[in-house]
RNA sequence: GGGCCAUUAGCUCAGGUGGUUAGAGCGCACGCCUGAUAAGCGUGAGGUCCGAGGUUCAACUCCUCGAUGGCCCA
């Protein structure tokens, strides 16, 4: 079948995609394809994208090729619309995770042991550590087609970059936006440092915690109540869940609103009594209380504020400020412990603000590691959250423990060591993005979020609730905060925004091998300019997130160079992240841009030019989300659980392009979605398949013998019916996928493509096609090949975004040229034809209830029938003849299909057809209220002379108790069932009547088909080519005889028989079979004839 | 504790503004085709639309309260 002359390659079913996709790598390598669409759309409008740094010291996981995914069909799409795109690969490369690896790796653990070894040799070690796994990302990247330029990456540790960063957090400074704080903070106690609100977010963990109530003597005061006795022991009810943080109480808080009641115990002497809040007795005490205890009082939380208590443990020093108070306040809720909160200032940010408001005091026994002091009595030196149990045992040894308990509950963990977080006061430097809130919900309301709700709702709500970005970190591989402070006078601060800036302050160049990193930057310093001290850098490195979040001009090294690199790509028009960056990525772009405001160029647009109100812009202007991959039971993907997929192996058993075509298609990208892998060959990898066969098994596979597009192939106008359909079905998608992508719906636009492929394409155009591609020669045929070769290339253009691979390749087979390069929509699409399509629609309905019918006649499709009567809903009921005409050209496609030799369509004056009236609820129910149902009875009982009467324009009415009411055409739907002697399916309105009676000229026409798909089969069976002529003997009984002879021309037409030999036995030929045909045997021979 | 998203056939998913018989693909059963053949096609059987209330002539759809799963937050 290989010829020399091949002009289309074919591509064998049993080939690999792996294989396919290997010699696209190859190529494309070769021919620098990527570098060629960015030259050859130089000039053009810049598409904006931001690529959004990974950080290249974990592997990348599944979760990864689908966001990669994403960002690639999208910039591929606006490539192919016309847009420059520049994709510059970017790395994150700073931060804790770094550290921890390399931590990991030395086998150490802690901020002392770094400083041990020293500061130098760890960061050197995190700079090398960063690219552990780069080749594999990149290797991961190219093997899904992810065109991104890793050539010139950027890279967030270079001097560029961190100069860029600075910059930024000068300007910041500069504009007050930038301040030292002592705030309440996530603090890891392993890595001795504060985490960030969105690094917090990503760390809850179900945990079991203690569940601790106690009770706290009130001490007598002159704020005497009626049970203020002095016999009486009255107790304050108090609950947390870290008891550990009962060392450092200073204070009890309860709601001024609220009820509190006190309550004496039935049994006993009665000189006990407890407080707590009314609303939560039952839950504290049991729903039976009431039985036990007797209500002696009942508080308001005024009533309590300011009383004395004797506070659970005596082991530090009060220091300075009011303690063992009650204090109001309004964050104390009744829905769960006793209304009572146990205060302890440093460790819990309402703790600390009421402190503040109360001049309580301040104790904080625990240090940097999370363990209290070694003096101690009882927990010296332990591990705060190891404590609980000692601290419990000890409440209870003093009488105070009233009940423990265990509860699951969420609580923040360290996103990368998992140690629980403690609440920690400390000092720490902030961006004041809470002082512009506003701005940031201004501009973030003009993003186009994808999905909506994740703007307005996840990311929307995340803004209103905003609080200041604490962005120093008390660590080493990081950007180091530009901050330098006098040591004699600390309100003395400088910010150096460059460089040239601290040259400048250090008076000497800084040389080539300047490195602004920890330790080598700590060791500059200076006078300060206002007093005889020194200026000395913080301590401090940046929240990575900040690094990434300065990428728009960071990767351009702006504002110090590439001012018009940077103007050209800001804002972006287009990212996309996982689900996971809401309060990562996205949030660190907005909330830097916002803060720079007018320090950006082109950071004021009104975002879109048809907006009234000049808002000013997001950085980015529509965002793709992805939700997450599950496993294929919908779980999480865990290295614990073991189910998480590895890239490397799926890929090549799959193919990229299935992969991605099954990601993005299977549901919508913002919803989750399980990876599952006989999924993928079940979806995706079916539909390529179908989509190869067409290309191989059809077009090429005949293409090869003689066609190829030329100006003697008719024009699409003089094309036959069916061509001129699947063209206006090819415009009609073309415009659909093109709308979707323009509106980032990449899973409607891949299932439109796919729809189109397998239903319009594969399942009717080519199936009912086929004959016309077994011979090249003749007008008709040109009209298949070049009809067919359009669909193919178009196809192929729109699939090029989600499958590149297979797409290329038959690309360019088709065309000689690669897909990449080529336009997403043809400058002049067909014509679109909505009469055809919608005639092609009826026919393909009727053909459906056809076979159907056929099926329940027991009647094979092989054996001719005389007739087929059918009714098309909204055609014919009132006239519409025009209708019912561009039927009558698609007529011999559905006489064809289901081999009948007439087809007819029934009207009213039909003798077949009996109306019935089908009621419509919608109008009916205005009309009829509450008795719709009873009038939709009387509709559908109408009978066939009122229904044929109220067609030719006679009134008609129903009556329903005494109310009488004519009805109007759109009340109720004619519908026309066929009657008599044929088979009759019906669906929605459409009918198709099959007359099953088989005449013996039918009989007779069916055993020459028969025939002749027994000879084919026995043709291939011998291997005979498509083109090889036979000499055909056939003997049988005198009935199939009969027919082969009747037959003949046409027998010998399609079987290319030269000779046809009936009745007599042949020679023994190296061809011949005895056949069986409906329970007789038949003998079939020939030869090739020369 | 709060917010968001799911829940429709064995599986994966569709189902404007409430309205006739809730659909598709896969899988399954049966069959067709036999020059796309390690392919192709058809027909069919499968559903308490998560549950309970409510609004309505009419609820998969709207409201309330729950359940389960997932995500996010305090």
């Amino acid at each position: 079948m290989v010829e020399s002359g091949m002009r289309y390659r074919l591509l064998p079913t049993d080939r690999p995609s792996n294989d396919v996709e290997q010699e696209m790598l190859d190529r494309w390598a070769r021919e620098e394809l990527f570098a060629r669409t960015l030259h050859a759309a130089e000039g053009k409008p810049e598409f904006v994208f931001f690529e959004g740094p990974p950080t290249a010291n974990g592997r990348p996981g599944i979760h990864h090729v689908f966001s990669r995914t994403i960002k690639d069909l999208f910039c591929r799409h606006r490539a192919m619309k016309g847009f420059h795109v520049t994709r510059r690969a970017g790395w994150d490369t700073h931060g804790l995770p770094v550290e921890i690896e390399v931590e990991k790796q030395l086998g150490i653990s802690g901020k002392q042991q770094i400083e041990q070894m020293g500061v130098e040799k760890f960061n050197a070690l995190c700079r090398e550590s960063v690219w552990r796994y780069k080749a594999d990302w990149e290797r991961m990247s190219e093997r899904i087609g992810f065109w991104l330029d890793y050539d010139r990456a950027y890279v967030t540790y270079t001097n560029e970059y961190i100069e860029s960063v600075w910059w930024a957090l000068t300007t910041l400074y500069d504009r007050d936006l930038l301040y030292r704080g002592h705030k309440i903070l996530p603090y890891c106690p392993r890595c001795e440092t504060a985490l960030s609100s969105h690094e917090v977010a990503q760390g809850w963990k179900d945990v079991k915690d203690p569940s601790v109530y106690i009770a706290l003597d009130l001490l007598p005061s002159g704020k005497a109540t009626t049970t203020d006795r002095q016999e009486t022991r009255r107790r304050i009810l108090v609950w947390t869940t870290t008891p550990w943080t009962l060392v450092a109480n200073v204070a009890l808080a309860v709601n001024p609103e609220l009820e509190y009641t006190e309550l004496r115990k039935r049994a006993g002497d009665g000189t006990e009594t407890v407080i707590l809040a009314a609303s939560r007795a039952a839950a504290v005490l049991g729903d039976d209380y009431a039985d036990r205890w007797e209500t002696v009082a009942t508080l308001r939380g005024t009533d309590l504020e300011g009383r004395s208590y004797r506070r659970p443990l005596d082991w530090v020093g009060l220091g300075e400020g009011r303690h063992e108070i009650i204090v109001a306040e309004s964050f104390v809720s009744s829905e769960d412990g006793t209304g009572v909160v146990h205060m302890a200032p440093a460790f819990g940010a309402d703790d600390y603000a009421s402190g503040r408001r109360n001049g309580l005091s301040f104790v904080q026994p625990v240090d940097q590691r999370g363990e209290f002091p070694a003096d101690m009595p009882v927990v010296g030196g332990m591990f705060v959250k190891k404590a609980d149990e000692k601290i419990i045992e000890e409440l209870e040894r003093r009488g105070i423990l009233w009940k423990s308990l265990q509860i699951e509950h969420p609580y923040p963990h360290c996103w990368r060591c998992e140690t629980p977080l403690l609440y920690y006061a400390r000092n720490s430097w902030f961006i004041r993005t809470s002082a512009y809130k506003d701005a940031m919900l201004a501009r973030n309301s003009r993003v186009d979020w994808h999905s909506p709700e994740m703007g307005t709702g996840r990311f929307g709500e995340w803004l209103e609730n905003n609080i200041d970005w604490a962005i120093s970190r008390d660590r080493y591989w990081g950007t180091p905060l530009p901050l330098w402070i006098c040591d004699a006078n600390d309100t003395h601060v400088e910010a150096i925004g460059s460089y040239a800036l601290l040259e400048e302050r250090l008076g000497a160049a800084l040389g080539d091998d300047f490195d602004p990193h920890k330790p080598h930057i700590d060791k500059h310093s200076w006078k300060c300019a206002k007093c005889d001290g020194t200026m000395q850098r913080v301590p401090q490195v940046i929240d990575t997130w900040f690094d990434s979040g300065s990428m728009p001009f960071a990767q351009w090294h702006f504002p110090f160079e590439n001012r018009d690199e940077f103007e050209r790509h800001y804002p972006a028009d287009f990212i996309a992240e996982g689900v996971d960056q809401t309060r990562g990525w996205f949030y660190s772009l907005l909330a830097i841009a916002t803060g720079l405001g007018d320090a950006l160029p082109r950071n004021t647009l009104a975002h879109h030019a048809a907006v009234q109100d000049a808002v000013d812009t997001a950085p980015f202007r529509a965002v793709v989300v992805n939700d997450l991959v599950l496993d294929a039971d919908g779980m999480k993907m865990s290295k614990s659980r073991g189910n998480v997929v590895d890239p490397d192996e799926v890929l090549p058993r799959h193919g990229a392009d299935a992969v991605r075509l099954f990601l993005v298609a299977s549901s919508q990208i913002w919803v989750p979605r399980r990876f599952d892998e006989s999924a993928i060959r079940d979806t995706a990898g079916r539909f390529l398949l179908t989509f190869k066969n067409v290309y191989s098994g059809i077009f090429a596979l005949y293409a090869n013998f003689g066609w190829e597009p030329s100006a003697s192939d008719p024009p699409a106008a003089e094309r036959p019916e069916i061509d001129r359909w699947i063209l206006s079905r090819l415009a009609g998608v073309e415009r659909e996928a093109d709308a979707m992508l323009e509106r980032y719906d990449a899973t409607l636009a891949a299932r439109a493509i796919m729809d189109f492929l397998v239903d319009d394409v594969s399942n009717w155009y080519v199936r009912l096609n086929r004959h016309r591609f077994y011979d090249v020669a003749g007008a008709d045929n040109r009209a298949a090949f070049a009809t067919l070769h359009e669909v193919l290339v178009v196809t192929c253009r729109l699939l090029a975004p989600f499958a590149p691979f297979l797409t290329d390749w038959v690309h360019t087979e088709l065309t000689g040229e690669s897909v990449h390069l080529a336009n997403y929509v043809r400058a002049a699409a067909h014509p679109r034809d909505g009469g055809l399509e919608e005639a092609m629609d009826h026919v393909r309905a009727l053909a459906t209830l056809g076979r159907a019918a056929r099926e329940e006649a027991a009647v094979r499709v092989r054996q001719p029938l005389q007739r087929m009567v059918c009714v098309v809903p909204s055609v014919g009921a009132h006239g519409s003849d025009a209708g019912l005409r561009s039927m009558e050209r698609l007529v011999p496609l559905l006489a064809d299909e289901l081999n009948v030799k007439e087809v007819s369509f029934l009207s009213s004056a039909d003798a077949l057809v009996t109306l019935e009236a089908k009621p419509n609820f919608r109008s009916l129910g205005k009309k009829f209220g509450k008795q719709t149902p009873l009038a939709a009875a009387a509709v559908a009982a109408l009978g066939n002379e009122e229904l044929m009467r109220f067609e030719r324009g006679e009134p008609l009415s129903i009556s329903i108790g005494d109310d009488t009411r004519h009805l109007d055409a759109e009340d109720l739907a004619v519908v026309r069932r066929a009657s008599g002697s044929l088979v009759v399916k019906e669906s929605a309105g459409y009918f198709a009547a099959i007359d099953p009676a088989v005449s013996p000229e039918l009989r007779s026409e069916g055993l020459a088909r028969e025939m002749v798909s027994r000879i084919q089969r026995m043709r291939k069976e011998a291997g005979l080519a498509v083109s090889d002529r036979i000499t055909l003997w056939i003997a049988g009984p005198p009935e199939i005889e009969e027919a082969v002879r009747g037959h003949q021309g046409r027998i010998a037409e399609e079987v290319l028989a030269r000779e046809i030999v009936v009745g007599e036995r042949s020679e023994p030929h190296h061809a011949a079979q005895s056949v069986d045909i409906d329970g007789q045997a038949v003998s079939i021979a020939f030869e090739r004839a020369v």
